[in-house]
DNA sequence: GAGTGGTCTAGACCACCAA
DNA sequence: TGGTGGTCTAGACCACTCA
């Protein structure tokens, strides 16, 4: 073993598979070496191996599929699409909302979107706004904030063509997958631009969700505001 | 083996642990037997309960204390008292609130929280309103509802004695320990009786969050609705 | 039937804690 | 020093998938 040390093996492994991760050596959707070929690459036990995937796939970065082989996971899949959608409708189903972009443009990141995306503040990102509708009535407005260099190629026409899911077209497009994210949830009033785009009385409640979103490694890339109306939807939360 | 058959050993042994829970053989802050006793009383290897062990842990059911044994998992001890709580500070700290009691009564299940807490619609339920003040501020008014067979010994003296700690004293009094809670969020304004007691103006908007919280075996045993103002808190929330 | 992940075992050694 | 959980190994067998 000429590997990092003093710290057990399996984190030790479990690292070496995150930086092929990072590499790209092993894509989205894509199955990874068996359990055997990687203990025998690495030279240690199946089980040690076993254990590092283990852990990398309750964190949702890995899928195990019994038979068939272990894969990076994606936003792709059924199922998994919705992964960090919270908002549900008062009946418990989470539906697919409709997405109606307002503006993708360039400008500059805030001092708050700075810290929190670790830029320096003033540098060049890339803002969109749009409007999510749930059965024809505005449900959300998202303000979403990208830094600028390794988003390059994000446009109105690309994220058209996704159907406004962001994750998904980051994965294909740009191979970034988002893995974690931090939710900040307050209740705020609709002031006079975000009354008149959601169709509200001035003051109406709404739930703000600020997200900042974080690709391997802990690296922030996504940083998110959502205002949401919750009459007929609710943030659901399961705690452990 | 003479134990539930035909599902993996090891989730055979975790539902046994489970039941011993359940029975209060061992009781909230107590250390289970160790694992080669539990091994042997059960006739499966060490791994075996290791890996059982290994999932109510991460459940949160049991703690580890390398060299010490495995305990029961409390809502008692430091670091984990305020567990459940996911509101905090702007700055991002878990402050302790203070607890004033607004009343203590019996009253008749609403069938929204009958039907959450699994019971009859108009079945006897204790009611407990207070509110939560932050720096001499209300910062929360909470509403609990708890099914009165189970929890026959709440009284006003009782909370007071815990100091609101609710979960504490369901443990130490009862024996009963939350396990697992769902949230539910939306944002709302107040109406006239909470702006009053929050001493606020009618319409601010409130993060309201209602709360089922259930104990071993998936059995809800409180309902709660918070109303908070989230001027300098916020509802804080992990996505994985 | 070959290859994959899933379970289970038995035993070794280490790291930590208390008396 | 003895007991606890934590790591690691090697090998067995099972369950599932697919050609």
């Amino acid at each position: 073993m000429n590997a990092p040390n003093f710290s057990p093996l399996y984190q030790q492994i479990k690292t070496l598979i995150t930086q092929s991760l990072v590499a790209n050596e092993w894509r989205p959707g894509e199955a990874i070496p068996s359990e055997v070929e990687l203990a025998t690459r690495f030279n240690v036990s199946q089980g040690t191996v076993r254990k590092a995937i283990d852990e990398l796939a309750t964190e949702n970065i890995l899928v195990r599929r019994q038979g068939k082989g272990t894969f990076v996971a994606t936003h792709e899949a059924e199922g998994i699409k919705l992964r960090f959608l919270r908002l549900v409708a008062a009946d418990g189903t989470k539906e697919l909302l409709n997405n109606r972009l307002l503006s993708c443009e360039r400008g500059k990141a805030s001092s708050r979107v700075a810290r929190l995306l670790n830029v320096k503040t003033g540098s060049v990102v890339i803002e969109v706004k749009r409007l999510l509708l749930f059965s024809n009535k505005p449900l959300i407005l998202d303000h979403i904030v990208l830094p600028a260099t390794p988003f390059k190629g994000v446009t109105a026409e690309r994220i058209e063509a996704f159907n406004g899911s962001m994750y998904r077209m980051y994965e294909t497009q740009l191979g970034i997958r988002m893995v974690r994210a931090d939710e900040r949830l307050t209740a705020i009033g609709a002031d006079g631009e975000v009354a008149n785009q959601l169709g509200l009385a001035l003051g109406t409640p709404l739930l703000s969700i600020e997200r900042v979103s974080y690709t391997y490694g802990d690296k922030p890339m996504e940083w998110r505001l959502g205002l949401c109306l919750t009459d007929n939807h609710h943030y659901m939360n399961e705690l452990e």
